[in-house]
DNA sequence: CATTACGTTCAGTCATAACTGAACAAACTT
DNA sequence: AAGTTTGTTCAGTTATGACTGAACGTAATG
């Protein structure tokens, strides 16, 4: 309990720990350790210091930014003067997130419903594929309801701050 | 859509998608169509069956069966007579997968939750940390009621047929 | 007893995806 | 102009995990 560990420890264990939790949603790690160090950071970071600080080749950075600018979940910036990017968590990730996961679900409840209409009405496999597909359906609807709690409730909440003026949204 | 697939057709497409869909959750392909096999089968199949039905060495039935075990989304039985293991969805598999998820999205939630511990309450991170936690939370919740809804409404759903008498719960 | 059937385990192979270094194009600097 | 800096792409390496074959223990069968 009294192990006060230094700032910069703790900040280190959590991005290794993004790294990791990325990993189990079936992302690369490194781009949770990015995702991780924008969390933690806040404020936006170049991706020179990205490639430094992570110490990993600039072509990872490239391409996890790729992934996770795919997935909306980090907005590239330029700031007046710099030739390098910037990056920054967007607005409302988790959101994105849960869009993210609603859309997968959907897409395999529609796979079953297929194999559904595939079959005659009276085989008994019909009525398992239906639970099956219920149980998508309404996993499904529980997490609109979370999107709609991150929606509503705390607009905004701890995005980006307001941005001080000298940047520029990429797109 | 004027195209009547054969029965065997459209259960060897849904045990394939099966296996896709299952990789995409994390689990090895072959466990995927032993659960969908099981799904779209009903009754009981064998140890045997199950390896020469997917074309698939027994050593990798052993592992995704133990797989599925563990997770508690296929039970072993036994018939009295018959040296062969045999296999059944678990009772309310679905369930079950959604139990498992709030399991790990709640550990998680902790190794966030501790990394703000270990921080001073008034660093800028705190916030972005909690929003990070909240997102967790709330997501937990919302399958909390999924769970609720599956465990209440239909039980018993599909689940394994009420068993004609020679068969016995693996313990 | 020997033989066969069954399921597990383990070493090894194979497939896949993460990651890197180098080559490159574009934009800037001198 | 030549030389930097920056980000992307691509070929190649490396790491990881799925899958197999073979060896094994156990239990049933003959």
């Amino acid at each position: 309990m009294s192990d006060p560990k230094t700032y910069d420890a703790v900040r280190a264990d959590f991005i290794e720990k993004s790294g990791l939790i990325s990993q189990a949603e079936g992302l690369p790690r490194i781009a949770g350790r990015v995702f991780g160090m924008l969390i933690f950071d806040g404020d936006m970071i170049s991706f020179g210091e990205l490639a430094t600080r992570l110490q990993v080749s600039r072509a990872s950075i490239s391409t996890s930014i790729r992934i996770l600018e795919e997935r909306g979940l980090v907005k590239r910036m330029t700031k007046a003067g710099e030739r390098q990017d910037y990056f920054q968590l967007a607005t409302n990730p988790y959101a994105t997130m849960l869009e993210g996961v609603q859309k997968r679900m959907r897409s395999t409840r529609e796979e079953i419903a297929a194999t559904i209409d595939a079959l005659p009405a009276d085989v008994g496999a019909v009525r398992r594929l239906q639970d099956y597909a219920t149980f998508y359906a309404s996993t499904d609807e529980a997490v609109g309801m979370a999107l709609n709690k991150l929606n509503t409730q705390n607009t905004p909440p701890s995005g980006p701050p307001a941005t001080a003026g000298k940047e520029q949204t990429h797109d």
